[in-house]
DNA sequence: ACCTGAACACCGTTCAAGT
DNA sequence: ACCTGAACACCGTTCAAGT
C-alpha cells in the first residue's frame, strides 16, 4: 500500500527538473483508507498530514470529503468478484452475499462514513446487476427481483455494521434483562459471534428464498 | 407534540415570581426529534434557535449532541410492544420485527445520526430480551439465541436503512446494468418497495428459521 | 499545472458573568 | 438553579499568491 506518490524518473524527453506531482487521486484515496482504518475518522488536515501535504492541495485533485467516500464505496464494492454461471442458484447466491460483506468487513470503520451519505458510486450497481441475473435465471419474477436485491441488501449492510460495533455493546452490566444476558454468555464473542449470526441468517435467508420460488412454481 | 416547554402556574408556597425554567430534557429531545424529522441534521445552534434558547444553555439539561442522540434511540426502541404469549411464535417474532422496523421507520432521518455513534441506551437490550424469551421457548439452543438476534438486528436495521434512502438511488441512468434497470422498472418503488422488501425478507426469514429448528429438533 | 498559507463560515463545547 | 454572550478548538472549503 503505497501511501506516498511514486517518483518516477523523468520521461525520456520531457521537461528536466519539474518536480513530480506531490499528490494524485489514488494516492489521496489510499492513504484515505488507510486514516480510516486506522482512526475511523477521516480529516482533511489528517490525511494531508499523512500524505505530507495541506488540505488545500488534496482539493486540486478531489472535490472534496464526499467524493473521497464515495470512491471508496466505489473501490471496495468493485472487490465483490463475479457469478460463475453453472452453479445451483443458492450456493451462488451465498457466495455473493459473503464476498459482498467480506469486501465491507476489511474495511468495518469505513460504513458509518459510507452509510451518511447519498449513494452515487457504480460499483454496488455491478454487483447487484449480478444478482438480479442470478435470481432471474432462477426463475424469480421480475417484479420480485429488486425487492430481493433490496433484502440482500439490507441483511449484508446490517451484518457489516454489527461487524464494525464494538464488543461490549453486548457485554453490558445487565438491567432486568436476564434472559439476554444469559444468552451472551452463552454464545461467541466477538467477530466470531458476527460471522456465525451472518451465516446462520444467510442460511435461513436462502432456504426461506428458495421455498418461495418452489411455492410460486407449483401449480397452486 | 409539544416543542416549547409548559408553562405550570406557581406551586402554593413556593417563591412567587420565580420565572419557569425555559428548558426541560423532555422539551430538548422533542425538539430535536422534530428538527431531525425535519431536517435530517442536529446542530446546537438550530436546536437553541427551535426552543427559543442558546447552543450554551442546553448544555445545564444534558450533557451534549451524543447523549441528545443516544437518547433518542433509547426513546423510540422503547416504543416496541411487549410480546403477548400464546400465539405462533413466528407469527409473534414477524410482528415483533415490523414494530421494531416502524419504529425507526418513523423517524428514519435519524437512523444515520444513531449508527455513527456507539450503542450504550437500554431500549434495545429491553427489546432484545423479550425476542430471546420468544426465541428460547420456541426451542432454539442457548448457544444460537444471540446469534438469532443479532440476525433479526441485522435485518430490521438495513431495512431501515432503506428506507431512508432517496428514491433515485435506484433510478440511475444505467451504464451496463440492464438487468438492474429492468428490475427497477419492474418494480415497486419509493416507501412501497422497502416495505414489500421488508415484508419479503421477514417471511424468508422465519421460513428459514423454522426449517433450521425442525432440523434441530428431529433425530437426525 | 500544481502547491500553499491565510481566511471564511461553521461546528460542539466551555466558562465566567449575570439573575 | 438556570441562562447567556464570548471565547475556544476544530471542522471543510475557498482563494489569491506563489512556482
Amino acid at each position: 500500500m503505497p501511501a506516498t506518490p511514486v517518483l518516477m524518473t523523468a520521461k525520456p524527453a520531457g521537461p528536466r527538473k519539474r518536480r513530480r506531482r506531490l499528490l494524485s487521486e489514488e494516492g489521496i484515496l489510499d492513504a484515505a483508507l488507510a486514516l480510516i482504518d486506522e482512526t475511523g475518522e477521516l480529516t482533511m488536515s489528517a490525511l494531508a498530514a499523512r500524505l505530507g501535504s495541506t488540505a488545500s492541495s488534496i482539493y486540486h485533485h478531489i472535490s472534496g470529503r464526499p467524493a473521497i467516500i464515495e470512491a471508496l464505496r466505489d473501490r471496495i464494492t468493485r472487490e465483490i468478484p463475479h457469478v460463475h454461471e453453472g452453479e445451483e442458484w443458492t450456493s451462488e447466491l451465498g457466495r455473493m452475499m459473503r464476498a459482498y460483506r467480506d469486501a465491507f468487513a476489511r474495511h468495518s470503520r469505513l460504513i458509518p462514513l459510507v452509510t451518511a451519505q447519498t449513494l452515487t458510486a457504480e460499483g454496488p450497481a455491478i454487483a447487484y446487476e449480478h444478482i438480479v441475473r442470478l435470481l432471474s435465471a432462477a426463475g424469480f419474477p421480475d417484479r420480485e427481483l429488486l425487492l430481493w436485491v433490496s433484502v440482500i441488501d439490507n441483511f449484508v449492510l446490517g451484518c457489516a455494521f454489527d461487524l464494525a460495533a464494538p464488543e461490549d455493546v453486548w457485554r453490558r452490566e445487565g438491567k432486568d434483562t436476564p434472559a439476554l444476558d444469559a444468552a451472551v454468555a452463552a454464545s461467541l464473542t466477538g467477530a466470531e459471534r458476527a460471522d456465525a449470526a451472518f451465516d446462520l441468517g444467510c442460511e435461513a435467508l436462502l432456504v426461506g428464498m428458495r421455498a418461495r420460488l418452489a411455492a410460486e412454481n407449483s401449480p397452486q
